[in-house]
RNA sequence: GACCCGUUGGUCAAGUGGUUAAGACACCGCCCUUUCACGGCGGUAUCAUGGGUCCGAAUCCCAUACGGGUCACCA
């Protein structure tokens, strides 16, 4: 039954920085925490010590501030259900596993890791499931302390096992799949709780910290399914209330169908590669959502608060959910659109200056340049690095013309329209988007020439490109002299 | 191999016994427009296959095929 407080938690490892799965495990328990008004709690798994990396832990949180999500108690705020590292709750774990030890429900195994990894081979071959044996079977308990005591005497260091139950069905009513159910004999046989170093292991641990945090719901990824009836056989051992489980389906890569890898270079996995690249932390939030789950009506784009209102885990997916770039994106741009100015002009700033084609500390007038320059692109692009390729011209001058764009200034009134222009800015000395579309728009008058053969010649002439933003708007920025110089230069080639 | 799970358009994805089978992305066409983009409108479906159950099935049941996940002293 649930609890009647509502209490959940993402528990990464600290292996490795914020992957997209880990973020959307996360995202999904913290919406279903802040739906329900109950508690959302971080809590680090880091028992495997030989795997952490310095930096783990602070880049997850950082990445999940990033993107958006708080939590009510973690490694980095406390709480009241504390330590939130596992590897601080080490003499917790080690109290519980000596209970199961004097109740006979777990005991000490001997087995090197050599032997144990020649019994899976000698079982594969065999075409059965690699599982472990119980290495005592037929002892009575004096036979087993003298093996325990043989062993010892031979300087073999023992793990703990939990004593597997034979002849039993673990089955829970899964928050997303139904009802799955699992034989005990099927899950592999005695399994590790405690491990040579006396760290326990991760189906133990989380175990001991969920009911020791409240935890009332778990949702997770489907990997885990499997985990689910060792976990529950821990919880009956103690005579502990399990949580209520969901299992999400994994992401996956659409182009090979398979479980987003992180070894896979096809798609970037980790949040701080988007975070590098200048996506918006909502669009990021919103897309993540939206793999593996789905609002009710026809729209997609939701606040951060609109989902928490909306949110219903039922309408998670048991199918898998692809990952697709071209619909991230989609609705980067949505949002790019409409952030504010300041926004996008934060975000794109470093990426010009990144690319070199910024300095880091530009005069005032430059960073007005800039900022104009970048708001000019702010609805073409997806990501803030996008626009790089259409600033280059800007910085850099124009590219060459193109066969397409000659043909263009080959008809007839090009060179006119080109010398009107000219002849038309010639006592000004300087160009705005004002100028220039009055310019534009008195030849028209005065010539009768309009439309793409009015508007064409000038855009080649002075960006040397067919296609761009507003032409006023990008004559003003490409400036005076520039557009001058251009236009010379061109008048001169045609004549 | 065993155990768990899934399978709706080019791609993603709603839909839980009676619907013209939503919507999004992509693509194509038209409109808007100085161009591109944006925006607007429109276009394409034997719901994996085969059997059932039912007046009626994408929806329930059973097989088959295909796909995925898991079988660690990793989490």
């Amino acid at each position: 039954m649930a609890k009647s407080k509502i209490r959940v938690r993402y528990a990464p490892s600290p292996t490795g920085h914020l992957h997209i799965g880990n973020a959307r495990t996360a995202l999904f328990n913290y919406l279903y925490a802040r739906h329900n008004k109950g508690k959302f709690i971080i809590r680090i798994e880091d028992t495997d010590t030989k795997r952490n990396i310095d930096d783990g832990e602070r880049s997850q949180l950082d990445n999940l501030k990033w993107l958006g999500l708080d939590w009510d108690e973690g490694p980095d705020m406390g709480g009241d259900f504390g330590p939130y590292r596992q590897s601080e709750r080490k003499d917790i774990y080690v109290d519980y596993i000596n209970q199961l030890l004097e109740k006979g429900l777990a005991y000490k195994s001997y087995r090197t890791e050599d032997e144990l990894e020649a019994d899976r081979e000698a079982q594969k071959a065999r075409k059965e499931m690699p599982h472990y044996v119980y290495e005592y079977a037929g002892m009575d308990e004096g036979q087993i302390a003298q093996a325990q005591a043989d062993a010892e005497a031979k300087g073999l260091e023992a793990v703990v096992r939990f004593r597997v139950p034979e002849g039993a069905t673990y089955a829970w009513d899964d928050l997303v799949k139904g009802n799955v159910s699992f034989e005990s004999k099927t899950i592999g046989g005695d399994f590790v709780i405690q491990k040579r170093d006396g760290m326990p292991t991760y189906n133990f641990a989380v175990v001991i910290d969920d009911h020791l945090m409240e935890i009332s719901h778990v949702f997770r990824g489907d990997d885990h399914v499997a985990n689910t009836p060792k976990q529950l056989m821990i919880y009956e051992a103690f005579g502990w209330e399990a949580p209520q489980f969901g299992h999400m389906s994994l992401i996956i890569n659409s182009e090979t169908g398979k479980k987003l890898s992180k070894r896979d270079e096809s798609v970037l996995q980790f949040i701080e590669q988007y975070r590098e690249l200048g996506y918006l932390p909502e669009a990021m939030l919103n897309f993540i959502i939206l793999l593996g789950w789905s609002p009710v009506g026809e729209d997609e784009i939701f606040t951060r608060q609109e989902f928490i209102k909306m949110y219903d885990e039922k309408r998670l997916s048991k199918s898998p959910a692809a990952f697709d770039g071209k619909k991230l994106e989609w609705v980067n741009n949505q949002y790019m659109k409409n952030a504010d100015e300041d926004a996008v002009f934060d975000l794109a700033l470093p990426q010009l200056i990144e690319a070199g084609l910024l300095e880091k500390h530009a005069d005032p007038m430059t960073m007005e340049w800039t900022r104009k320059l970048i708001s000019l692109f702010k609805r073409e692009i997806s990501y803030a690095a996008e626009i790089i390729p259409f600033a280059k011209p800007f910085f850099h001058g124009p590219a060459e013309i193109n066969e397409e764009a000659k043909a263009e200034l080959a008809e007839d009134d090009a060179l006119t329209v080109l010398k009107e222009f000219r002849a038309r800015i010639a006592d000004v000395d300087y160009l705005n988007t004002v100028k220039v579309l009055k310019t534009i728009k008195s030849i028209q008058k005065d010539t009768k020439i309009k439309g793409r053969k009015l508007w064409m010649p000038i855009r080649i002439a002075i960006t040397h490109e067919m296609h761009g933003p507003e032409l006023p708007e990008s004559i003003e920025l490409i400036g005076y002299e520039q557009s001058i110089k251009n236009l010379d230069e061109m008048i001169k080639e045609l004549s």
